[in-house]
DNA sequence: GTAAACCTTGGAGTGGACTCCAAGGTCAAG
DNA sequence: CTTGACCTTGGAGTCCACTCCAAGGTTTAC
């Protein structure tokens, strides 16, 4: 019945050391243990593993994700917090957004240059022209 | 006449640690030394230092500027090399941009919700609706 | 009975670009 | 002559999210 720390890897996707190190990081709970000593997992605990890997392929930091799921593991609804992460993590998403933006337009620009391998153009005449194009 | 170690950093705008850094990792020459040990480096140094640091604002890392730097170095123009390196980090910067655009997007549908703190709503909830709006 | 396939732990290693430190040497000013 | 501001070196620490390892114990299959 009670799950082995590789089946639940298995389950969320994850390596076994990776449930391991969640579980050291206190993302998830210590489960109870075998008389051998091997940790017995609960159904439910695949499913919490995915949302760990959901948040955090929305760019949520463990650390992050841990005190959303702590707040939740007091029985209290940790949404208003969850919108604070949200919408900080956001305007991170249109800062990067835009910087990208910016160097892409200026790396385009470079990579059109008539830069052949001639005498006099070089690394630093490509990165002069690269300088006046900003 | 010849500029010491945190001469050259504060006009490149570095640490004098920055500085010693990239002369191990091959990015600067070992510059000659005062009869103390002192290194003594040339006014042309900054400007190598305000290079890499521009070409690392494009996203590229310090060892493929070493890589540019070492062509340039041995007399040759590296600029065929940097076009194939910028164009590599152009297609990187449109593979993260169409990234965090949508990510950005899921996001936004997150932070919208209506998730007050009543009993039945919850992180999972959360997750779940984020999830329908994929 | 033995081999394969699991499990345990603590600890080290990864990458990237540094920063910070200790322990000592050097140099100019007062 | 001493204070303080520089310089030298090697090596450790930082952040992040793991991964990999060794050296052992356990369970399962044949």
């Amino acid at each position: 019945m009670a799950l082995r720390v590789s089946e639940v890897a298995q389950q969320a996707g994850v390596s076994a050391d990776a449930v391991r190190f969640y579980e050291k990081e206190g993302l998830l709970p210590s489960p109870p243990r075998s008389p051998a000593g091997y940790r017995e997992y609960d159904a439910t605990i695949p499913h919490r593993i995915r949302f760990i890997k959901g948040a955090q392929e929305m760019g949520l930091k463990l650390a992050e994700i841990g005190e959303l799921l702590e707040i939740q593991d007091r029985g209290a609804c940790p949404c208003g917090h969850t919108k604070t992460l949200v919408e900080r993590r956001i305007a991170e998403i249109d800062a990067e957004i835009d910087r990208l933006s910016s160097l892409r337009t200026g790396l385009a620009g470079l990579a059109e240059l008539e830069c052949s391998a001639t005498t006099e153009s070089d690394l630093w005449a490509c990165e002069a022209e690269f300088r006046k194009r900003r």
